[in-house]
RNA sequence: GCCGGUGUGGCGGAAUGGCAGACGCGGAGCACUCAAAAUGCUUUGUUCGAAAGGACGUGUGGGUUCGACUCCCACCACCGGCACCA
């Protein structure tokens, strides 16, 4: 039987979703109860979520970030804080551009269509973002302070053009920063394997900034995920070492090398150079033909080789001489120089003193190459079974000693610890201006020119003398030509090349004729400083509103996917400290605390078109209601978890919310009532449900507030049926509490169920009732009686029961006695009203 | 290899050093129903026992403590980051 044919009831006590649904949205858009005042006198939160990238509709992943922030939202705003949370769109990037190509579109047409389904499905969600603070990164009135940002930074000279070797997306055309190259070579963006090119292009030097990301990593300890902080960590990479100078016989100035073992300074037996670096070209210029030959072979060799092949960790080693020596400056010694490809160009100066017996490295290079090893850290060797030393002499093992021992082969620091003697060495070295203490990181300038163009021009022409030149503050935004008659297909060079009449300019100083800088702005400039702009939106006279910044910003609570790890954050932490440093923020942090969801998974595994599991959210919305969704996503488990959507239930959350609108149907005392003539057994509950959900709510522990919930609905059921009845001041004031906390995961149930209560809308703005001390105070408490730390009884005692009188109670239990029995008391500890406990052992 | 995180019922998960398994899913049974759906009630860690009542139990092995899921040490497994970075 179809169940339209039943005779379904058509009054109000039926739950249903979707009627709630139709009820409630028209009505808040009319209210607008998420709308922020940043004046008014209350104190503030700033609640961000990552805005999203406009690729299709919304899906599982957005709806629980989406879900767990509003979590958040909603909750300050009813401990009475004026709460800001925004959205916008990150409506640059790659994926509009390549859905225009292939469907012969403009990428705004794409994009806006992609904004509009989004915020549809944003607002149907409910999720309680203020609707006038909306940007988008494309807007020319968003990204002319893009290119502020930019010419801020050219001015200071944190903007910079450099030749270098760049990772080149060969699918999408483009050059990417190191942060979008994943560890195995291949792009973030299109998966391609990255290749090496050499081309000039622009730069923020975020290097400058490698001590303080790292070091303020401390502050964020407590407040940011540890793996947060760990992967940052890890890609700045700091390793402290020294600088070593060698004069190079036949050259004119000295080659600098880095190394963190300066103690193994003796042990020095060859020198190795990147055979791409400058240093290496400049020492094979007039090098015999045969050399030169044989080097100019192995580099072309190696330019031809990926990431992934020059990543393999057991790869042969391979090299050539290029028949100099360097002189080793504490002894004099001559090392011979070879090119290698496992030495890098861009850490350090390209150049290494290679140490084969104390680095792997090395010594694998050296047994290839037949070169000497030097032992010089003597390494007390490990004892096998019988006690017999097990043979760790580098050449004969094939394994470099990396341990502490003493110094031997080492003139003046023989007999010295490791710390000893690289101190020892580095002050030498100082003191003959040879070298000196320093430090150096993995991370890299961050490359942000895109030869693409659905992007930030970047605001610079090019003179016919190639001089750089500035646009003009006033003449910004450099806006973006229309599409019509440029080919957007990616050909290696931007597009906006071919925009004749957008890239032929006259040169500002002199009228003749210049360029455009054709390129534009990797999308992560875009999403570094945006959290600013909403506190200004539509201000067209700069970029963020600093006063506002000063009371608004930092962000408290920043709530997104740990995609962005290192990307988006390092590079948002990078501008905020550029702009502090330029006197435009008053703080060095974006964002004060961190919240990491997981991923929703199906059956185990991401949700891809490709496993053919993925779970739409359209559908999960019309069947269980957009409440139903939101609460399963906030009950599902700790937040940083990820949810498998086969393991939770919609259906049950659904149940839930019907019980609990119910219980404020049910509810037939009036609004207003004195509760305090109330059940004391259930106000109780209630008022323990109202000081305990802060606290829970503060500590991300969603999942549990939803179970305390549960566990109210539950106990206001039981008083309505077999207790004192729907009429008891109790039941409302339970009921009320449900509605208000309810509203943080499923704000039509509680709105509806607020209404039946007697109120009027918005159950977002009511304020957290303040639990009543004088309920929690317990009348009688359990007492947990034990034998050996085992449980043997359990009594229930007045909570200010004297020490002697509960040890005198639990000694009287017949459990107790029957247990004692055959045993000898050694000890007792009695800790009033909570516990006893008898120790004892046998007679 | 280095760094970080996590290990609790059939499942998702609770637990300021003090009742392990809250809350829910799933399962079993019952009520309502001609029947089903919906809803409600009972029950549900393993094991011995007819029951009363025991024993065991939070990855493994130690330790601290009257008492350890929780603190310390060592190890194992899984997940994540970095890795030819000198």
């Amino acid at each position: 039987m179809s169940p339209s044919t039943h005779d379904e009831p058509t009054d109000t006590e039926r739950y249903d979703f979707a009627a709630l649904e139709r009820k409630w949205a028209p009505v808040w858009d009319e209210l607008k109860p998420f709308s922020s005042d940043l004046d008014d006198d209350r104190p503030n939160k700033y609640i961000l979520d990552m805005f999203p990238y406009p690729s299709g509709d919304l899906h599982m992943g957005h709806a629980e970030a989406y879900a767990l922030g509003d979590v958040i939202a909603r909750y300050w705003r009813h401990r009475g804080y004026n709460v800001l949370h925004p959205i916008g769109w990150d409506s640059f990037g790659l994926p509009a551009e390549n859905a225009a190509i292939k469907r012969g579109l403009d990428p705004r047409k794409w994009t806006y269509d992609n904004i509009e389904q989004q915020r549809v499905s944003m607002r149907r969600y409910a999720a309680s973002f203020d609707w006038e603070r909306v940007i988008h990164t494309s807007d020319p009135e968003y990204y002319k302070w893009n290119q502020w940002l930019f010419l801020i930074m050219y001015e200071a000279g944190l903007a910079y053009r450099k030749d270098s070797w760049v990772n080149w997306d060969p699918v999408d055309q483009t050059v990417l920063a190191n942060e979008q190259v994943f560890a195995d070579g291949t792009s973030e963006r299109s998966g391609a394997l990255v290749v090496k090119k050499k081309l000039t292009q622009w730069y923020f030097k975020i290097t400058d900034y490698a001590d303080r990301l790292l070091a303020d990593l401390d502050d964020l300890a407590h407040t940011w995920p540890a793996k947060v902080i760990s992967m940052q960590r890890n890609w700045i990479g700091r390793s402290t070492g020294a600088d070593v100078e060698f004069q190079i016989e036949g050259l004119d100035h000295r080659v600098p090398v880095f190394t963190t073992r300066a103690d193994t300074l003796y042990g020095a037996t060859f020198m190795v150079v990147a055979p791409d670096s400058d240093l290496a070209g400049e020492l094979v210029a007039d090098a015999p033909a045969d050399v030169r030959e044989r080097f100019d072979a192995y580099l072309a060799k190696v330019q031809k080789s990926t990431e992934i092949e020059r990543q393999a960790t057991d790869r042969e080693k391979t090299g050539v001489p290029l028949g100099r020596y360097a002189i080793n400056p504490v002894n004099g010694e001559r090392l011979p120089i070879w090119a290698a490809d496992y030495v890098l160009s861009d850490y350090g100066h390209g150049a290494i003193m290679a140490v084969p017996a104390h680095d792997q490295r090395d010594l694998d290079f050296a047994l290839t190459f037949d070169l000497p090893v030097r032992v010089v850290v003597d390494v007390p060797a490990e004892l096998d079974a019988d006690g017999a030393p097990i043979d760790n002499d580098p050449v004969r093992t094939g394994i470099a000693t990396t341990g502490e021992g003493r110094m031997v082969n080492s003139g003046p620091i023989d007999g010295m610890a490791k710390t000893e003697a690289i101190a020892h060495v580095v002050a030498q070295l100082e003191a003959d201006g040879l070298g000196r203490a320093t430090t150096n990181y993995r991370l890299r300038d961050w490359l942000i020119s895109r030869q693409r163009y659905w992007g930030t021009p970047i605001p610079i022409i090019h003179g016919d003398d190639g001089a750089l030149i500035p646009v003009p503050f006033d003449q910004l935004p450099v806006e973006l030509p229309p599409t019509e008659g440029l080919d957007l297909q990616p050909k290696g060079s931007s597009p906006l090349g071919a925009a004749t009449d957008w890239v032929n300019v006259v040169d500002p100083r002199d009228g003749s004729p210049a360029r455009r800088d054709p390129d534009t702005m990797d999308t992560f400039v875009d999403s570094s400083w945006y959290f600013l702009r909403f506190l200004s939106p539509n201000d067209d006279t700069q970029a963020f509103d600093p006063e506002l910044a000063k009371t608004w910003a930092p962000v408290d609570q920043y709530v997104g996917g740990v995609t962005h790890a290192i990307l988006h954050l390092l590079y948002a932490r990078f501008i905020t400290k550029v702009l502090y440093d330029l006197g435009h923020v008053n703080f060095t942090e974006p964002f004060s605390a961190l919240l990491n969801q997981g991923m929703v998974l199906m059956d185990g595994h991401a949700m891809s078109k490709s496993k053919g599991n993925v779970v739409a959210l359209a559908e999960q919305l019309d069947e269980h209601g957009v409440d139903a969704v939101r609460l399963t996503m906030a009950f599902a488990g700790p937040p940083e978890d990820d949810v498998d959507w086969a393991d939770v239930s919609p259906a049950g959350s659904a149940k839930f919310l019907a019980r609990a609108w119910r219980v404020a149907n049910d509810v037939t005392s009036e609004p207003g009532v004195d509760f305090g003539a109330g059940d004391p057994a259930l106000r109780t509950v209630t008022h323990h449900f109202l000081a305990e959900v802060p606290g829970l709510v503060e500590s991300f522990k969603f999942n549990v507030v939803v179970a305390r919930l549960m566990e109210l609905v539950n106990a206001t059921r039981k008083t309505i049926d077999s207790g004192s009845g729907a009429g008891d001041p109790a039941v409302r004031e339970a009921a009320e509490a449900v509605a208000i906390g309810l509203d943080m995961f499923s704000p039509y149930t509680a709105e509806d169920m607020w209404e039946h209560l007697g109120h009027e809308p918005s159950v977002a703005l009511a304020l957290w009732p303040e639990a009543d001390p004088a309920l929690l105070v317990e009348t009688s408490v359990t007492a947990i009686i034990q034998v050996d730390g085992k449980v043997r009884d359990r009594l229930q005692v007045s909570p200010d029961i004297a020490a002697d009188e509960l040890e005198a109670l639990a000694r009287a239990s017949d459990h107790v006695i029957r247990t004692l029995k055959g045993r000898t008391e050694v000890n007792v500890i009695v800790r009033a009203p909570k516990i006893v406990n008898i120790a004892t052992k046998p007679e």
